[in-house]
DNA sequence: TTGAATAATTAGTTTCGCTAACTAAATTGT
DNA sequence: ACAATTTAGTTAGCGAAACTAATTATTCAA
């Protein structure tokens, strides 16, 4: 395996670049994957959260669809939060069966901080990267979230 | 997000770059896994596999390290392997505690065959990408992998 | 030679995601 | 208007993946 971060274009064949970019994400998430004992929020939760305090209210199905899972994990995962007192669920008056779902106070809270924490590791890495390189990793994130949704 | 790895020094503050690595990195897996349930071979499983193709025989702990998981699920992950006949035990005569593990030629076939399965999807998102964007994410695979170990 | 260290396994727990089947509410078609 | 269909969400149950703690077997060192 040699490195070719900075080999002069190279021939990118997707299928390579694909493979390598599906590993590189299994490693990072091993990285980051332990739970995070102290604010007891795991990594598919505060994701989820993450998603309501940035992005507003949403209801179960749409919050399913942003984070890919099916509705039955969704369920799951809005549950748990709601029994910690992260997110509250309402009925939506105008059609009933559609559950809204939204970040408490205290979601937004531990959110953040359970996020900082659980970067920290990461974060404390990319400091010791060259500036040029972090911002590449930028650029790639905003893209590998676009390939993982349909190129929209 | 017009701009590449050379854009003008962006305020790429080490903490949002990272959890927006650890977000776009979530949603890609999420999305590689279901493709990858049509196949009879698991993400980690494959992943392991071709650490041993690629890599030759490894004893199980270093393994273990290569994959960045704890010797009881490499355990395990062995264990299933060897019970499909991908992989082969073997002790070592030095050192009778250890155990070397070596991919058979079905192991290699299949490797390669699961692995083209499960990338086919992105790959072909990938296709739809301009070819300065897939290298882009080819150098930041590389760039991932080096800080999701320590850096070396 | 006995005791500490190392390699791997076993046992048990947790989390996460899925599918299938169900309930409840809204919409549609006759 | 009301039966049939579609849609939103839930429940139940399965399997995969990873962890920690404790155990076995082997090697090394005092």
């Amino acid at each position: 395996m040699t490195n070719d971060a900075d080999a002069p274009t190279p021939p990118a064949d997707a299928e390579r670049v694909a493979d390598r970019l599906h590993s590189a994400s299994i490693h990072l998430l091993r990285l980051l994957r332990r739970r995070d004992d102290e604010g007891g929020v795991t990594a598919p939760h505060l994701s989820a959260l993450s998603v309501l305090v940035f992005g507003g209210a949403k209801t179960l199905g749409e919050l399913a669809a942003a984070e890919q899972v099916t509705p039955p994990s969704m369920t799951r995962i809005v549950r748990n939060l709601e029994a910690d007192g992260l997110v509250e669920r309402g009925t939506d008056f105008a059609d009933r069966r559609v559950v809204r779902v939204r970040a408490t106070e205290e979601g937004r809270r531990v959110m953040l901080a359970g996020r900082a924490r659980r970067v920290a590791a990461l974060a404390e890495r990319l400091a010791k990267l060259e500036s040029d390189e972090v911002a590449l990793l930028e650029a790639a994130a905003a893209l590998i979230e676009r390939v993982a949704r349909g190129n929209p």
